[in-house]
DNA sequence: CGGATGATTGAGAAGTCTCAACCGTGGTGG
DNA sequence: CCACCACGGTTGAGACTTCTCAATCATCCG
């Protein structure tokens, strides 16, 4: 099911996350062709396959090709929750460079490529590109902030604020990643894969679900989510993409 | 009330920080003294006054010298909530020297001393010593492994289990930081502090601290927090230091 | 056709919040 | 020195949110 081939091919999701690095970073012509030699085995994923456990130590971050990844944690008797999501073009895990003992666990949120890419490549980047280094660190500073949004949203917003907000999170990225447009934002995704991403169950999910659409802020046609009202949705949320570091390009 | 004295005597807070970095990074004599060479404004701060806004550009980082110091985030209504604590020898927002733009902000949680470090000063360091940067890039690794797992645990955890979590790490990691006994823990903080940073009403906080104190796993005397029952604390909570990055010096 | 997976609905239980009141302590001003 | 006030802690009752258990339905696929 997982299938893994090897990495000669791969130069387009390089170019999309070097596209992602340039939306705040300044990268000499040099640098931009360093980016570009990465190379990485690449896994296919069905949805819901491991890609990494928690703790476990490893030697590569993984660059999201097609997809969506989840990063999750979860309790001893095995139940599971989603931290982050990653879409294509990001980076996952840049923190394993210096720290290779994760506490956290990746798996395939959609169906999904990934590409292994090897923490001493990236290493070297880093020690002879110092604006490969910033570019690289404020993709850090990005995930941290979205990190710590996603607390904030659990503790602060009731569950169809914060499914809202997850929404409209994933249609700025995916857009940003040139993925989609956001007015005409549409994922397939099942609704108990979105109940695991804001601490929901699958039930309870399917009522707030029912709620946006009676709304009509969002609309479900066979498992595809796809939002009818921007503005609306996004005010529901109080979503302000500001925390998503693309400085402003998608002030609304 | 708030008050800025001159960095001349700042030493020990650096040496604190020194200290933290060498648990996990290795650093030569002189990047040791690079980094007790930095310098900044010192400021004292009483318990809820704020430190920087959400929404701010900054140039500097925030070393906490004494106290503790929580990053927030609010609604635009002006709820606030805690999503992450920071004990002295934390440098805050080490995110912002490429990426100044925050989108939370930083809040004394309890009375404490700030340093001021200006990102000049710490991008100097980074870029003359790449160890210096590794530790670095470590400390932000181990900021987004705690994140993600407070994030984990709002979604995974009732409020008992996320109250008793919090009370361990922040045990551990001032412990780890030479600020307490973790057998002896004690925590000088009121209730509705508390309730902040698990996402609860001070109410409800109450009660999970009666709860807490029935279970004979903590005591509460005039409002100093005390750890009675690590034992039983750590396993109502399903606590394991692993994501602290620590590399196992609290391995129970 | 049968089975698996995901979506939907209902009803009752559990967890947490809101509102309201009261208590205890420490500090302040008269 | 004492009265008072402000603040944090404590308790109760009822409302609201979300969970759990249980059942049914729809769709896709072999």
């Amino acid at each position: 099911m997982n299938h893994v081939t090897d990495g000669d091919f791969v130069s387009p999701p390089f170019r999309h996350f070097l596209a992602r690095l340039l939306k705040h970073s300044e990268l000499t012509s040099k640098e931009q062709e360093a980016i570009l030699r990465l190379s990485g085995q690449v896994a296919h994923l069905a949805a819901g396959s491991d890609i990494v456990g928690p703790n476990t130590t490893i030697a590569h971050a993984h660059l999201v090709a097609q997809g969506i990844v989840a990063r999750f944690d979860e309790t001893k008797d095995g139940r599971r929750t989603v931290t982050s999501l990653f879409v294509p073009g990001d980076m996952c895990g840049l923190q394993s460079i210096e720290c290779p003992m994760t506490s956290w666990g990746l798996s395939a949120f959609t169906a999904c490529n990934v590409i292994y890419v090897p923490h001493d490549q990236l290493r070297t980047l880093i020690d002879l590109h110092p604006a490969i280094r910033r570019g690289l660190w404020t993709e850090m500073a990005i995930d941290a902030s979205i990190q710590a949004k996603w607390t904030g949203n659990a503790f602060l917003k009731n569950s169809v604020a914060r499914t809202a907000h997850i929404i409209c999170e994933l249609a700025v990225r995916m857009n940003s990643a040139g993925n989609a447009n956001r007015t005409k934002f549409a994922l397939k995704i099942s609704q108990s894969s979105l109940a695991q991403s804001v601490g929901l169950t699958v039930i309870h999910m399917n009522r707030v679900l029912r709620e946006l659409r009676e709304k009509e802020l969002v609309s479900t046609d066979s498992r595809m989510l796809v939002i009818k009202d921007w503005q609306g949705l996004s005010k529901l949320a109080e979503f302000d993409a500001a925390y998503l570091g693309l400085a402003g390009h998608f002030s609304s």
